[in-house]
DNA sequence: ATGGTCGGCAACCGA
């Protein structure tokens, strides 16, 4: 069972790229952020005969997450069951016995900022959300743009970037305290490597600078994390004629 | 030098 997460950056304006990278990958699953369509309007058309079956939740303009399967998607719930439910950032949903938790989470602008307080709720409330409806024994995915780096070896330039929205310490004792719930980052599990970059700002020329940041995760609880055989972070779509500011990462499973 | 680019959408906001 392979899976994957991917931010595409608007699903329209990436349709070739997404639709390339599954009949390339063949992945049993892909999570993808950041649609940027109400659901009038997502191209559930250019995804008949590809294989997959997904459902959505997006609004227009900004967020929206979408999960794609090559197999039975049961048990679709999009957004917390409180308020603010955030539906255009959170799918869950059972595929082949795994509960997979699709998210995207608020990027949180500025430390000081209201957003950024939203953002640390977010994780609170997330983690209450595990906590509330699984058993750290269930297999459980997180997976999705997470908007952490979570340790200096994720970010360029880790001094700098201390205290950037993505890069501190209150976000990281945000992860890890959803994290101590159950998870293992499967990634780490099979890369110890730095440098290992998801995503690099369309400004300042990053990418070709590999000024990066891995912000986009694959999370397993443990009895499913045990499974895994390998997760890559698969850089080919950022060589692609419309590439996005992020890149997809997938990770493989004996399930 | 201390900016820069995208995407949506229709002026700027968000990342």
């Amino acid at each position: 069972m392979k899976v994957a997460s991917f931010n595409v950056n608007s699903i329209r304006s990436r349709l070739e790229v997404v639709l390339g990278w599954l009949a390339q990958h063949q992945p049993d699953v892909l999570c993808v952020q950041e649609t940027k369509v109400q659901d009038v309007d997502f191209p559930g058309e250019a995804f008949e005969g590809s294989g997959y079956e997904y459902v959505f939740k997006g609004q227009k303009s900004y967020n929206g997450v979408a999960t794609f399967s090559k197999s039975e998607i049961t048990k679709v719930e999009f957004g917390f069951a409180d308020e603010p439910k955030d539906e255009a950032r959170l799918i869950k949903c059972e595929i082949k016995g795994i509960v997979i938790v699709n998210t995207y989470v608020p990027q949180g602008y500025m430390p000081e900022s209201e957003k950024f307080e939203y953002k640390l709720k977010w994780f609170k409330r997330l983690g209450q959300y595990f906590k509330k409806n699984f058993k750290p024994s269930d297999p459980v995915l997180w997976v999705g743009d997470f908007n952490i780096a979570p340790e200096a070896r994720d970010v360029y330039d880790p001094d700098g970037l201390l205290g950037h929205v993505c890069f501190h310490p209150e976000v990281h004792k945000a992860l890890k305290k959803v994290m101590e719930w159950g998870f293992a980052d499967v990634f780490r599990m099979h890369c110890k490597e730095a440098e290992q970059y998801s995503f690099w700002d369309y400004r300042m020329n990053a990418f070709r600078r590999n000024l990066g940041w891995r912000l986009d995760h694959i999370m397993a609880t443990k009895p499913l994390a045990k499974k895994s055989v390998a997760c890559t972070i698969d850089k080919e779509p950022r060589y692609v004629e419309k590439p996005s500011d992020h890149t997809p990462i997938i990770a493989e499973f004996d399930w």
